[in-house]
RNA sequence: GCCCGGAUGGCGGAAUUGGUAGACGCGCCAGACUCAAAAUCUGGUAUUGGCAACAAUGUGCAGGUUCGAUUCCUGUUCCGGGCACCA
């Protein structure tokens, strides 16, 4: 009797299909643990032997835990909305739900054959209207609420409105402090503020707010296309189809809010079970960095009509007397001073005023036009002192009356109130503070020429320069360092402050830059930049430096602008060393002048007052002395960056926004965003015939017009959209009124393990976690990670083959022959002097007709004769011989007529191993593998080939080893002839050493996903038990069930046929006696000086003095003593012996 | 460019905590069964030298720590993945 695998698999894969067995169910008194693949997406190309890996490690897994007594979920679906569907349907006019749907199909089919355990009644699919109706709705709960970061989480926004209506935003500034609201003067704004702005202010920055919201940002644009394109699409400047200029282009595009989640999103990664390397690409990726955010103020470029900052002695210029500088410093002190011994009455007006309560900032103690004053209010040009009696003193009004001029003149306004008044009656001075803020919010218009200066030491007159650059930098301590200053070529300055003269090479630049991509710009080796003409001062030491524009610093980063320390910064060394911008060096010996040293440890030079303190410790005095100078503040910095949550493309969610009070001839996306009603849900995708791009790059859906009527908004949504939350429908996929009960998700809880490749690192699984985040914030699930375990899969690789032809064109009949030169013949023509000469010498020799009929003058034909390797079908490839008949009918005969060049009577390919994609003809079909070996087979040898993180190249050769270990455990049972062998006998005590030293080992190497190792142990298992002629049922049904996770249809099949009752995937998992396997003695290596010499049998419990004893008298031993005594004898129980000569 | 992995016989890989490098399988070689082939079974197989016993070398490369390193450290080369619109 046979294995016949082929019966086999059908009738229990009939037989579960009509059973249910895999239907698992929501409430079960068992524990659960829920196993789950990565969301696959349903390609055209089907699937080939790299993507079930995955797949068969979670079914073994999934089918573990279950002989293990869990109640196991274990589902499966579709991440079907994507863009290859529509680039499809744009090329063969198929529209993607069709294609879609028929791909999932074939996946279907395919996955079936390898015998998963997969509930598939619990599938989804994310572009049927019941999935997305659920995304949608989480799109309308994002849109909906804010991040509040004083409770550390997300919150509904009509909280946050009553806060805005009872206190104005002072508690809760607007997130992005680079944002800008039409009509809005002041990032900070007051309760009364608030119910003055008109609707359309007011639902600005509420926008300003949401986790969901509309901003601007690039995209690639691709005029001769007329689309938008993807990173991917875009190589070199120009798109991949068709090589068309590619340039930046704002779009208006949704964004998700993470960056709110960056510190949660770093923090509970300590509480799952990642890799080391995922968890560090994570953190890596959100960029957390400490340091601080410096204030460099422009200046014109050094001249004599303008002074050096510190030049005391200059004229000033204008109306803007200034204290000389050493005063301006003294000034400063004596305000930090003060500020730390407050009076009564000072105090207790900062705790009213302070923090933004006024809707205006106030700084206290603050020095302004040669003067200490109590409090400041420089954006309304208010000063606020509070006396102590020696006030009265007449003299001391006249002075102080002589002061209030004095500031008057420069358009700041004083008032003044005494300690009894504010210790008093506060309410009433808040009250006049208020009053005077709105007369000189009033009169600011009518004051002419002054500037609303925050220190007095502005040059120029434009409140913009005055603003300067910010830069943000990790580095503080390198301050001194600075040499010149990088913008990126996009910040909004650039065109303010470039001169005239450099007018013209700034706007070349940045038009080179626009047209490349930011990964082109990050790997630029080359490098680029312009100086834009400006200066800017550095704070601290004073110095002017050079303002330049550089591709490498990109907008999004940081402030988009860095100060450039070429000591200590390689890439900003390379800039200086190429425009020949001299280099400060403060780091001493640390700096050779060839290369930048980016050390902590050296102690500063040229550093003014940080000269001789360590760069480490040097940070913290340097974001001391900027704070207490106001000339920049400590800050947290993140590398991430708010998610785009937007495609100007057809096939996605739609999203469940209607834009509102623009006046009707405006375009979609012009006015005010309104959330439909939940009620309204789904908002399905209308059917279109076209998929072109709007007018102006908006998504096909602005073509439609019954679409853009409604104001509809004409993005939809991104892959990820439908993929960050798919995890929870599994749970209750079915359910028409919330999108996952609480009670299931509160049963099954997060995943708990969780399978795919590291190319989800950054985005889907960033997306997920902070999608769970904002659900658990919103009291709709109970849980705030959505991954317990994950295991990352490595990728299957192609083994390409190559063959390598060389086009001849006939000079006379314009005949082209091509000849196919074998592998190791090419190897030796290229070895040679004159590759091109031997290669028509091998034509020569082997086709002399051909050969004369050729012109090699021809330069282009020379250039032919090097022939370039040509990807060949490996499935007519026989390791490295091609089956060269097959070869004449590949391609419908494109090759029928080749000529070739053999060696040894063959030819021989050339190999590679490359990603396994069908273009590179290199893809193997996991269908033909099951047909011919059968699905336990299959699935047996893909866990077999190696490690599942691990990548590793298909060879479809070793999958004969495997068959044959499933057909010689088919012989344990049964025999060819004699038919049935298995016996009732009681097993021996090898048998049984042999049976729980197996259960040891799967057991262990299954918990740790060590599924290669574990399929050895069983071929190790069925070696011994062969040898040991053992066909003991006692034996054998544990291995069954040992086997079952692995090749589920063999291990049922037999375990009915043992005459056991109920189905091989619920019986009792075997249980390890370590009675069984003990040894009373153990063979010891045996190494002189490291080396292994000989081998020793010891008793495991002899002592060291009895293993020295032994060893001395080893006849090995002695040879390799040569008479000397050993120094020292290492004896490691149950591992060596070690003899140190 | 930046971040994360990986590299062990002819090939895929094993060595779980620093302790016999090469388990298991493929391939290859030899043998048994057979008229023959397939299938199956048995034995061998890191490299070099040697009839053998055995010896030397050997885990990408160059160093280091250690009685002992595939494993830890430093540097380096090559290959793979990611880098924000592929999913």
């Amino acid at each position: 009797m046979e294995y016949n695998f082929k019966t086999i698999e059908q009738r229990w894969q009939q037989k579960w299909k009509v059973e249910g067995v895999y239907k698992v169910s929501n409430n079960a008194s068992k524990p659960k643990y829920y196993v789950l693949d990565m969301f696959p997406y349903p390609s055209g190309a089907g699937l080939h032997v790299g993507h079930p890996l995955g797949y068969i490690a979670s079914d073994i897994f999934a089918r573990y835990k279950r002989l293990k007594g869990f109640n196991v979920l274990h589902p499966m679906g579709y991440d079907a909305f994507g863009l290859p569907a529509e680039q499809y349907a744009i090329d063969h006019g198929i529209h993607p739900a069709v294609s879609t749907e028929n791909n999932i199909n074939t996946f279907r089919k395919q996955l079936d054959n390898i015998g998963f355990c997969y509930d598939w009644s619990r599938e989804i699919r994310t572009s049927d209207p019941s999935y997305y109706k659920w995304t949608q709705w989480i799109f309308l709960q994002l849109f909906k609420s804010w991040y509040n970061r004083d409770t550390k989480k997300a919150e509904s926004i009509d909280g946050l409105i009553k806060i805005l209506e009872t206190e104005g935003n002072g508690n809760h500034p607007i997130p992005n402090p680079k944002s800008q609201i039409p009509n809005l003067k002041s990032q900070i704004f007051s309760a009364s503020d608030w119910k003055g702005f008109d609707e359309a202010t007011q639902q600005a920055i509420l926008m300003e707010y949401r986790l969901a919201y509309c901003g601007y940002g690039e995209v690639n644009w691709c005029e001769a296309l007329g689309t938008v394109l993807a990173n991917d699409e875009v190589i070199n400047g120009v798109s991949e189809r068709g090589g068309y200029p590619v340039v930046k282009k704002k779009l208006r595009q949704w964004y998700l809010r993470i960056t709110e989640y960056a510190d949660r999103l770093q923090g509970d990664l300590d509480t799952l079970e990642w890799s080391d390397a995922m968890k560090e690409m994570q953190t890596n990726w959100i960029g957390k960095s400490s340091g601080a955010e410096i204030k460099f103020s422009l200046a014109s470029p050094p001249s004599p009509l303008l002074p050096e900052r510190g030049d005391a002695d200059s004229p000033r210029t204008g109306r803007f007397l200034k204290t000389a500088d050493t005063n301006w410093h003294i000034l400063k002190e004596y305000g930090r001073l003060n500020r730390q011994n407050p009076t009564a009455a000072e105090d207790a007006l900062w705790q009213n005023i302070r923090n933004n309560k006024l809707g205006v900032k106030v700084r206290r103690q603050h020095a302004v036009q040669g003067y200490i004053v109590d409090f400041a209010l420089l954006e309304v040009k208010l000063i606020i002192e509070v006396d102590g009696e020696y006030h009265n003193v007449e003299q001391q009004k006249i002075y102080d009356e002589a002061r209030t001029g004095y500031l008057k003149e420069f358009g700041l306004n004083l008032i003044r109130f005494s300690n009894d008044e504010v210790l008093n009656d506060i309410h009433s001075v808040i009250g006049k503070i208020k009053d005077e803020i709105q007369v000189q919010k009033k009169n600011s218009s009518t004051h002419a020429g002054l500037p609303l200066l925050s220190k007095e030491k502005g040059l120029g007159d434009e409140a913009k320069r005055e603003a300067g650059v910010k830069v943000y930098t990790t580095r503080p301590d390198t301050i001194f360092g600075v040499d010149f200053m990088v913008l990126a070529p996009e910040h909004e300055l650039v065109g303010q402050i470039t001169t005239a003269e450099q007018k013209a090479a700034v706007e070349e630049y940045v038009a080179y830059v626009k047209s490349r991509s930011e990964r082109e710009r990050m790997s630029e080796k080359k490098v680029t930049g312009c100086f834009t003409g400006a200066y800017a001062v550095n704070p601290l030491s004073g110095k002017h430096i050079p303002v330049w524009i550089s591709e490498y610093v990109l907008a999004g980063y940081g402030t988009g602008a860095i100060m450039a320390v070429p000591c200590g910064d390689e890439r900003d060394h390379k800039f200086a060393k190429h425009f020949n911008i001299p280099v400060t060096n403060i780091i001493g010996d640390y700096y050779n002048g060839e290369e930048a040293n980016p050390t902590k440890e050296a102690i500063l030079q040229n550093s003014g007052f940080l000269d001789g303190i360590v760069m480490k410790d040097a940070a913290e005095v340097v974001i001391q002395w900027l704070e207490d100078n106001e000339e920049g503040v400590r800050k947290v910095n993140y590398k991430m960056r708010d998610a785009a949550f937007s495609r100007q493309r057809y096939w996605g969610e739609p999203f469940p926004i209607v834009w509102k009070g623009a006046s009707l001839n405006d375009a979609v996306g012009q006015g005010i965003a309104y959330p439909l009603d939940e009620s309204e849900l789904p908002l399905e995708l209308p059917h279109v015939e076209s998929y072109k791009p709007g007018a102006e790059g908006e998504g096909p859906l602005a073509n439609i017009e019954t679409w853009t009527a409604q104001h509809l908004e004409t993005n939809t949504m991104p892959g990820y959209a439908g993929s960050s939350w798919y995890f929870l429908r599994y749970m209750d996929p079915h359910n028409n009124e919330v999108f996952c009960d609480r009670k299931v998700s509160d049963y099954w809880n997060q995943v708990d393990l969780y399978i795919g490749g590291t190319e989800h690192a950054v985005g889907h699984l960033l997306y997920s976690r902070m999608w769970t985040k904002v659900l658990y914030d919103l009291g709709y699930i109970g849980f705030n990670e959505p991954f317990k375990k994950l295991l990352n899969q490595g990728m299957i690789q192609g083994s390409s083959r190559f063959v390598y032809r060389v086009d001849l064109k006939s000079n006379t009949s314009g005949k082209s022959e091509q000849i196919f030169i074998s592998r190791n013949v090419l190897t030796e023509a290229e070895q040679s002097e004159s590759p091109g000469n031997s290669i028509k010498d091998l034509i020569r020799l082997k086709f002399p007709d051909i050969y004369n009929d050729m012109d090699f003058s021809d330069i282009a034909q020379k250039i032919d004769l090097i022939p370039a390797p040509i990807h060949v079908d490996v499935n007519i490839v026989d390791g490295l011989e091609l089956n060269i008949e097959a070869f004449k009918k590949w391609r419908n005969g494109e090759y029928a007529n080749a000529k070739f060049i053999l060696e040894d009577g063959k030819y021989i390919c050339g190999a590679e191993v490359e990603k396994m994609s069908k273009s590179k003809f290199n893809t193997v079909n996991p269908d033909e593998l099951v047909l011919k070996y059968g699905a336990d087979t299959f699935r047996m040898y893909e866990m077999f080939l190696g490690p599942v993180e691990q990548s590793k190249p298909w060879d479809t050769k070793g999958i004969e080893g495997v068959h044959r270990f499933l057909k010689k455990l088919w012989r344990l049972f049964y025999d060819e002839q004699k038919g049935k062998v298995w016996t009732e006998e009681q097993p021996t005590t090898e048998e049984l050493k042999t049976l729980h030293r197996t259960i040891k080992k799967v057991e262990e190497d299954t918990e740790r996903f060590s599924f290669n190792t574990a399929v050895s142990a069983f071929m190790i298992a069925v070696n011994e038990l062969s040898d040991l002629q053992c066909h003991k049922k006692e034996i054998l049904e544990n291995i069954l069930v040992l086997l079952t996770p692995y090749a589920p249809h063999i291990a049922e099949e037999l375990w009915q046929r043992l005459g056991n009752s109920g189905n091989v995937l619920d019986a009792p998992y075997p249980v390890f006696e370590e009675k069984y396997i003990i040894e009373s003695s153990k063979s010891y290596p045996v190494a002189i000086n490291g080396k292994t010499r000989t081998d020793i049998t010891i008793a495991l419990d002899a002592t060291q003095q009895q293993v020295e004893e032994m060893i001395l008298a080893n006849v090995v031993v002695q040879k390799w003593l040569e008479g000397k005594s050993p120094k020292r004898i290492i004896y490691v129980k149950n591992r060596m012996i070690n003899v140190v000569v």
